[in-house]
Order: structure tokens, then sequence, then C-alpha cells
DNA sequence: TCTGGGGTCCTAGGACCC
DNA sequence: TCTGGGGTCCTAGGACCC
């Protein structure tokens, strides 16, 4: 039996950042227009995260590229503007997109803040995708006053390949009879999951655009680069059977990380970070209500040498006392006392429902109780009146240092 | 004045058990 | 005295994405 021919299309804003933060801007009546103008969203140098994160069309024309630094953009672009990034604003014009696309089918997944797939396959009462997408793009500049590529295609490999040929404000269909024309004589650094490492091995093999690697034998691929290959030999042939995912997954691991504006030489200090960053760990996970199995800390030396350690906490748990005492464990055994440390970060893993937590008396002490009871009054002054507000003694200094994360809605 | 922060998934090696 | 190999779990590190 010939299974249905999906109708994939893929939104991409462009310029996402930049264009929303312009919006934001004239909105509070700026008299500028920073789409028009040599612009970015970046970081702030001064505390050592000066990266660019998005570009102005006239900021692309100087040679500005994304993830650059912005010592190095600002050689490029003399002239040019620099903005701080703001994920309230981003979240807020997000959601306005999602909603405008939710008319359109209820198969939507949201990819990235900035990025859409839709399944239309059993959507498309009248007119065709192709029709479909030019609506969606005019609809989105008319009512929402920023602009979108759209890739048209059968699965979303293809449509997310399309949506990324030029920009901006274009559509582009990538039909499977395309695929020699279109796509294969593109690098292959341009195929969606080979990075820069994988380029130069292939380029090694002579496989320098993506029909070579279409053309290579998927063995020999699978051989070098085991699932990995597998993959990119089918990407490169346009294969891809993946579904549009409507439903948000749980997170599978909830993070924070923050490069210090000085290096740390001290377990004490280093000590303190992780327990401003845990605070804030903890509190998203028990806001997803979930508990954590697994903690996780990374340490970034000056030299950007990269270590981290794991360990098993003894119950399953969202406690911020218990889930701090096992990361200070890991701390002891990674960590020598005066190596510069650049960045601190501290993870969450193996999370699970709440629900399906099995409270053994043993376990559930007294004191635990207790240190739970605290945490929960601590989540509802912080609702009420702020993150940043409500601290426990001793985390406030570094606090002010750790952008808070809203939570995806 | 070099080099963010949030994720997911995979791999390789060691421990341990049968 | 000989000394296999499969399965599972755990950990550290790496590749990739936006």
């Amino acid at each position: 039996m010939k299974k249905e021919q999906r109708q994939i299309l893929h939104v991409d804003v462009n310029n996402a950042f930049l264009s929303w933060t312009a919006l934001s801007m004239l909105k509070q009546g700026s008299k500028i227009d920073i789409r028009e103008i040599p612009a970015i969203i970046g970081g702030d140098e001064s505390k050592r995260s000066g990266i660019v994160l998005a570009k102005s069309m006239k900021a692309k024309e100087c040679g500005i590229k994304t993830a650059e630094t912005i010592y190095q953009a600002k050689a490029k672009c003399p002239n040019l503007s620099i903005y701080p990034s703001n994920f309230e604003v981003y979240r807020t014009y997000s959601n306005k997109l999602y909603q405008l696309l939710c008319e359109y089918t209820d198969q939507i997944e949201r990819f990235s803040i900035d990025e859409c797939f839709l399944d239309m396959t059993h959507f498309l009462m009248k007119g065709n995708l192709l029709e479909k997408a030019k609506e969606i793009s005019r609809r989105v500049k008319e009512e929402l006053g920023f602009t979108v590529n759209i890739g048209v295609a059968h699965n979303k490999l293809l449509a997310k390949m399309a949506s990324d040929f030029t920009k901006p404000d274009k559509i582009h269909t990538l039909w499977e009879k395309e695929i020699p024309t279109r796509m294969w004589p593109l690098p292959i650094s341009e195929l969606f999951m080979l990075g820069k490492k994988t380029v130069p091995k292939l380029y090694h093999k002579q496989i320098k655009t993506i029909g070579d690697l279409a053309h290579t034998q998927e063995e020999k691929l699978i051989k070098q680069f085991g699932k990995q290959g597998k993959m990119l030999w089918e990407y490169a042939n346009g294969i891809d059977h993946s579904e549009v995912k409507s439903k948000p997954e749980k997170p599978k691991g909830i993070g924070n990380s923050i490069t210090l504006p000085q290096n740390l030489v001290e377990t004490e200090k280093i000590e303190e970070i992780v327990s401003a960053l845990i605070e804030q760990v903890t509190y998203r996970l028990r806001r997803q209500n979930m508990l954590a199995e697994v903690v996780n800390i990374q340490l970034r030396t000056k030299d950007f040498v990269d270590t981290s350690h794991q360990g098993k906490l003894p119950i399953a748990t969202a406690n911020t006392k218990i889930i701090l005492e096992k990361a200070k464990e890991l701390i002891q055994e990674m960590y020598h006392e005066g190596i510069p440390i650049r960045l601190i970060g501290v993870r969450v893993d193996h999370l699970k429902e709440k629900e399906e937590e099995q409270i053994s008396l043993f376990q559930q002490t007294k004191q635990n109780t207790k240190q739970e009871k605290l945490d929960k009054t601590i989540d509802q002054l912080k609702e009420k009146y702020g993150y940043h507000l409500i601290t426990r003694a001793g985390n406030l200094e570094v606090e002010n240092m750790i952008q808070f994360r809203k939570e995806k809605e």
C-alpha cells in the first residue's frame, strides 16, 4: 500500500531577533528601524559574552556573520549599532506567529523560537500547498510586521533545506524531482546536521557537494560515521520520514550556565555560583512538576577546556538542598583550587514526572519534607514578587549576574 | 576587548553480572 | 589452570542544532 504523500511547510523568521527587536523599538516610539541600518543583536563584551546573535541585511553586507565576536563585527563595520537580546520580546512575537499558523493546521511543531514545521496534508481543501505558503507569507507580513522564508516540500528535511535557499521574504519549493538541480550542487556544509567537524573529513574523501555525498555508497558512510553516516546519506538523498511533532515533549534535562565576568580560582566562590544556578534549575524543575535523578556540573577553564562530572542522586528529587549537596561533591572530585574557571554550568538529567514518584517512607525523612516546604514557599514568593526579588541569603550577589529564563508556555 | 546559552543525541570505555 | 562473550548500566566527552 502506497503511503500518502505528505504536504510540509517550514516557516523561518528572517533575522528573527533583530526584526523583533526592531518592531518592539518602533512600538515604543523609536524613530529608527534597525532593520534598515547596519545593526546586530549581541551580547555584552564587558561580561565576556560578546558574540553576534542576529544581524541586519546591511550588517550582513559588511560581511558580519552570526556567532562571530562583536570585536570582529566592529572591525568589519565601524558604524555598527549593537542592541541587547530580550527573550521576553522574542517569546511574545514567536507566540503571535504560532497563533497565526494555528489557523492553517493543528499539526504544528515549534522547532525553535523562530521556526515552525506545518503538516498541511489534511488541511488542503481548497488551493494547493504553494498557494497556502504565499497566503501565510503575506498575512505574516501584513498582520505581524515581519517577514518569513517558507520551504515547501513533501518532508521536513526538504522543507527546511528549501527555506534556507535565498533570503529574505522568499518561498522556495524542493520537490523530489528538484533535488538534483537545487540541492545537489550545494556544498556539503549546507546540509542540515552536517557540521564543521564533519566537513573536513568528507572533503578529505573528495566529497564536496551534497550530490557527491548522495552518490557515495551508503555502507561506506555507515562504516566511517555510524548512525550519523546513515542519516547524512539519507538527508543528501532527500529521505526523511520523521513526523511533525505537534505535542511538545517533556524536557529530558534542564540546565543553566554562566560565563563569569572574571575567572574564578577558589572552590568557595565556585560553589556560590553553583548554588545560585541550582536555585534556578530546581525552580524550573518544580514548575515542570518533574524530578531529577542525575546532576551534572560543567567547568570551562580560561583556555576553553571543558570538563563535566555527573552523579546519581540518592532519590529522584527537585529538592534544592539535596541537589546542591551532590553538586558540591562533584566539584570536590573534579576541581583543583587555583585553576582559573571561566564558565560554570549545572544540569539536571534523567527527569521524570512527579506523579510517577514512589514515595518510600524510609527515603522521605522529616528533614526532606521540611526542605521541600521551604522550596515551595520560596517558589510561591518568586511567582508573586518576581524571581530575583526573592532569594536565599548568600545567593543575592550572584543571582544578579544570572539571567533568568522564563519557561515556554 | 576573542570565543553565549539552551538543548538533544550518540559513542566509547569500564564495571559488573551471568 | 584455563579465561569467552553478551547484556546492561554508568560516565565523560563530543557533534550538532537554534
